[in-house]
DNA sequence: AAGTGGTCTAGACCACTCG
DNA sequence: GAGTGGTCTAGACCACTTA
């Protein structure tokens, strides 16, 4: 029994680009049931590990997620709209709105964690620090519907920390941190965001609860006060499935 | 619905773990070889699937590449940086420079594509257009030392190419497009970008040379000329893992 | 020619889900 | 209890790279 021959594709390939036109088309979508392992063995009349790598090709490109004892279902991309620059205008968190506030979904923050640190290089330098010098860390993980999506991390220097005592606190009060330091003459009037994508380590494929196929997105913002002081660094690991970022700029 | 708990972590697991540490220390480091199949086989006492699965792991995560008849190496991570704000400022192109400028890498076009289309309805939407309404359509690859990088496909509406009738040339001239489209007083003065992120389909891969565990990043771009009147519309894919993208905004 | 990864077969035991 | 995906073994032939 030679295996099938067609030249050039091999049978795994084949079988998930099939099942890829089936989602593509509609006929199969959100939820439904992809044909089982021993279906596709079956039907195809394929070895097990045959059937397994056409339906794990479908699963490390995000379009099915496999569940034990049950079946591998088609996935659903259901994104949430995260704006750039009018997320971050001043017009939100100076009428005591926080920047998740344009989201129609609902939110949560969970496993909020504020201490001291001596942080990695990179972040003394978008702070303009010396290194070996101390910052506030702000650690926060977000729930959207009940769902993790995103880990965020900020860092605020010493001198800044200290001209606005209550950062240090869970509850920063009406506005968040913005708000607080633009009290003390310190709002932020520039942000550069950076965007990088790849996929996730296993950690936080467990943390955010990612099934395989599933890039995440790390963003990098530094806030600048007037004079292009900056006063906070954040680094934020996105569920890349679960939003679309959005960016409104003038020529 | 989800998801999975772990009594015992799997062997193959394992062993991805422990050479994800040996990249993540700096022992292996870009272009290194791994232990290749045979060898974990041997190491560990294991069967060839098992190996196999283990490099897979780091291969689907994008931290190694097979290749076939050699072994599985380290990869290299060396993205470009694309500015979205400064880059598409109207001092770089009414200068008669690209968009690409602000790069210090070299870049090429190839396989440019200029032809009529009717679009797809989020296409026509973008651009204000009753469906059914057939557009210019420029689509082309970029290279970046030689490797593709991105696809690009612009679409501008018919009254615009009537307008500033260069565009359909392949050669758009200095300043390339939007030049053009300055001259007949169409000159963009605000963009809108949406970033999605996902995992390629095969013929990406193909197409932009994708080893396993890149994801892609999609940029949908609305230029909008005076009067918040859209321009130009362009869909842009990239490789995930060739970009860092840069927004700076004012508050 | 030897070694490598790519594909595939034919089994096995397990933990889990579901009716 | 039947069916599912998760893990693993022990083989095989192939195309390709490297020396």
């Amino acid at each position: 029994m030679p295996t099938s021959e067609n030249g050039s594709t091999p049978v795994y390939r084949e079988i998930a680009d099939e099942l890829r036109e089936q989602i593509r088309s509609g006929r199969l979508t959100d939820g439904d049931r992809l044909p089982g392992e021993n279906t596709l063995m079956e039907r195809h009349g394929i070895a097990r590990a045959t059937a397994r790598q056409a339906l794990s090709e479908l699963i490390n490109e995000g379009l099915a997620s496999p569940v034990r004892g049950s079946g591998v279902y088609v996935r659903l991309f259901r994104p949430v709209r995260r704006h750039g620059s009018r997320r971050l205008s001043r017009d939100i968190w100076g009428r005591g709105g926080s920047i998740w506030q344009t989201q129609e979904r609902d939110y949560e923050v969970d496993r909020l964690l504020v201490d001291e640190a001596v942080p990695e290089a990179h972040v003394a330098r978008a702070l303009g620090l010396a290194e070996e010098e101390a910052v506030l860390r702000r650690s926060r993980r977000y729930l959207v519907d009940g769902r993790p999506v995103q880990n965020a991390v900020s860092y605020l220097a010493p001198a800044v920390a200290a001209a606005a005592p209550r950062v240090r606190e869970h509850d920063t009060g009406p506005g968040g941190v913005y708000a607080r330091l633009a009290e003390v003459g310190l709002a932020p009037v520039r942000f550069t965001e950076e965007i990088r994508v790849r996929m996730p380590t296993p950690g936080e494929r467990e943390d955010l609860s990612l099934p395989p196929g599933t890039p995440v997105v790390d963003v990098a913002r530094t806030a600048l006060a007037d004079g292009n002081r900056p006063v906070e660094f954040g680094e934020i690991t996105m569920d890349g499935s679960a939003y679309v970022l959005q960016y409104d700029f003038e020529a």
